[in-house]
DNA sequence: TGACTTAGATAGTGACACTCGCCAATATTG
DNA sequence: CAATATTGGCGAGTGTCACTATCTAAGTCA
């Protein structure tokens, strides 16, 4: 298979496949001559993940190759596997950020705050600071009932992991954590919707207030 | 207070301040004459929640103004108000997109497919579709499992809505909305660190596999 | 009076994800 | 074999975005 016909499979242009193979999120082909190289269904299959991490789950350029590499690479633990994803998508937190606030709501949700990334406690911290900065003080209550939410929704995660195999088993939990979270996204907010509905009454649909 | 006390009680730069002013994200000063204005307490929590949801809640600059003018001028229905939080979120979907994949899931959940957002269906649909482009096949029962979470979360959200105010709604259930879905995925992130632990052991932390 | 601040406008910056154009070396086609 | 098309590799350009810097005329304050 040659570029051009792996832009077509994929429908991907040739200058942005050359991209990522500059970028290292493509493997090369197999050259055959200087100006030559053959491609073949590793490829489509990388640049649909590639897409699926960059497009779906709107992760950067170098955030996807950490990821890509972490999974060519894995690491032995899958706990470490689940680390790779989760710092693809979160960013590093300064050395003085105060992680009490959210030592206590781990500790308070059984959630073991020794276990848990000091980047995503720090992100929890930063979101919860952005809520109230706005004017919205969230009551423990709705955190709580939040939490046993992600909880259930975090064993099913973990559970659904196949055992089997271990690279099944990356593939899953990479997967499973960065593009799940535009689906768990959506839903909510077509949950939200149909909630709206029972409470308001459907007076219009969300996006129009009625016929125009 | 003149621009530089307002830059100084926000930690926002001057310049920054004078750009959200250009975009109509905050509104004018009192002008007391041509090179002076007076702004107030107004213009220092609107440019928290500013900074919310560009920062936190992770907006466009136009999507902000566009929540923003909302709240400002809101909508009769607070199902009407929801759209517009949900719609500074979503992007809009093509004509012809196809959502009987959406209607099915949502009939299956009980969502009342009708009383449901086409963007935000289409963004369901494109979830769930870079997910299977990468390989990864949702079993409907996993689904079914988030669905019911995330179910609970939306009344949960609808639920704590208050009803005393007007404003006090229009802001809750537009705050609740934005700024709340990076706790979740932050919560989402520890729930599943801890419950990783749990099912593999903690080998290492999620970011070190280990003493360096 | 003179140092400092400001509104308002224009232009510039840096990051990001591509996208384009070029060239020499090949491959394909007639 | 010659004409045409394609390719790898590389440097440079594009458009968008959220700022950021600079300038000027007009003001404020000590």
């Amino acid at each position: 298979m040659r570029i051009s016909q792996l832009a077509a499979a994929t429908e991907i242009p040739v200058a942005t496949i050359k991209y990522y193979l500059r970028e290292n999120l493509l493997h090369d082909g197999v050259l055959t001559s200087a100006t030559q190289a053959r491609y073949d269904d590793s490829h489509v299959r990388r640049l649909k993940l590639i897409r699926a991490l960059i497009g779906t789950a709107g992760l950067s350029v170098s955030a996807t190759r950490e990821v890509l590499l972490g999974l060519e690479n894995p690491p032995e633990s899958g706990h470490d596997l689940l680390g790779i994803a989760h710092h693809a998508v979160t960013r590093t937190a300064a050395d003085d950020v105060d992680l009490s606030a959210a030592q206590k709501l781990l500790d308070r949700w059984g959630w073991g705050a020794a276990a848990c990334d000091r980047d995503t406690q720090a992100a929890l911290v930063e979101a919860l600071h952005g809520l109230s900065e706005a004017g919205f003080e969230a009551p423990a209550a709705l955190l709580d009932r939040y939490a046993a939410a992600m909880q259930d929704i975090a064993e099913a995660d973990v559970e659904s992991v196949p055992t089997d195999s271990a690279e099944a088993a990356m593939q899953h939990v990479v997967l499973g954590t960065l593009l799940m979270e535009p689906v768990l996204l959506a839903m909510r907010r077509l949950a939200q919707q149909s909630a709206s509905v029972q409470r308001f009454g459907g007076a219009g649909s969300p996006r129009r207030p009625g016929p125009e």
